[in-house]
DNA sequence: CTTAAAAGTCAACATGTGTTGACTTCACCT
DNA sequence: AGGTGAAGTCAACACATGTTGACTTTTAAG
């Protein structure tokens, strides 16, 4: 028992290991940009250990890219104040450290990755249009593509181009500038101010 | 003098040609998913002739992704209807077929090369944020930021995502969703509705 | 201590990349 | 018509990739 239990802790270590080198890379590189031996030497360990722990690298990255939004952290239905709490939400998934990284690699890797846009496509469909469907689920998918064009945009401004003036703003001035936006949208959102 | 003309001109079609199949294929998979033998192919030419009239595939691309946003095409300064101008304007930027596609190209390219990210912060300095200042100087950086990330988020879902509520709407919804936030951000933006 | 399996290393493979240089073909001016 | 330089082809290079199989080392039970 507990000898079994060791060798699987053992491999499972490194497993581990290896999924959060992966993430980091896949993070920094996207998909085509991180190589297996790259990871690898993250790690650090054997280019083929990689293979044999997940067969391919597709599957390594499949693995590595299993999002969770976590929106059962909300509690008690938030109601009206739902668009602060979506786009501060959303920065954390990018700034907390020990985030799994998950949206932000599948984000980096949409452009060239089918399997990455099949997978937010997914997200969207399971995790975001449910939440917007609790405020109304009229025209819910409507209005949570409206959000979420918002929040990608954000993302990618701040994050990925850097553009100026949107990646060194202040995280509470993003909430600002952007929560009405996310509020507006989450509520119906057709009408101008 | 005729000798000269016939010359460069058989010369400068095949470089057009190439750059045309360059734009169409960096397009559709990016700078790194594009080679150079696929672009030769589709022209079709030898892919060595693309490192002769361009020296190297860097090169290429630089030269496939000279951005002109054709803002001077607005005329009279539009004032109060920039919002819905901006958006049709950026549609067109992709949804024309004969359009040059260089900020889609770049756009799509922008995860994972450093060029193309440069290039888009160019242009959002020299081109946006001008056209933002002549509504109002004041803050135009942060307001020509809070544009682009809408306008950037909306085409990463319509184009490159392909997010169903997002890539089914026509186009005249996507107006008339838009605009007003556009517009809105466009006038200063920082309080609600 | 022995030993069998797990964990890990090493070198190589097949393939695809951008790029190069030697060669051939073509168009055009004298 | 013939020769000259441009335009284009061909095969190969150096390199990087994911992946594989043979091999060695470590681990822990008998």
């Amino acid at each position: 028992m507990e000898i079994q239990k060791r060798r699987e802790s053992k491999s499972a270590r490194t497993r581990r290991a290896i999924l959060s080198s992966a993430r980091r890379l896949f993070f920094e590189r996207g998909y085509d940009g991180a190589t297996v031996r790259q990871i690898a030497e993250a790690v650090p360990i054997d280019p083929s250990m990689i293979i044999r722990y997940f067969g391919s690298k597709e599957q390594l990255f499949a693995d590595a890219t299993v999002v969770d939004l976590r929106f059962q952290d909300f509690g008690p239905f938030p109601g009206d104040d739902i668009g602060r709490l979506l786009i501060e939400h959303f920065l954390d998934l990018w700034e907390n450290e020990d985030g799994d990284l998950g949206l932000a690699i599948l984000l980096r890797s949409s452009a060239h990755n089918e399997e990455a846009r099949t997978k937010i496509r997914e997200i969207f469909a399971q995790q975001v249009i449910p939440l917007i469907s609790r405020i109304d689920p009229l025209d819910a998918e409507r209005r949570a593509g409206m959000i979420v064009s918002q929040l990608f945009g954000l993302a990618l401004c701040r994050y990925i181009l850097e553009l100026s003036p949107i990646s060194a703003m202040p995280r509470d001035d993003i909430v600002q500038i952007f929560g009405p936006t996310i509020q507006h949208y989450a509520v119906g959102g057709t009408s101008t101010a």
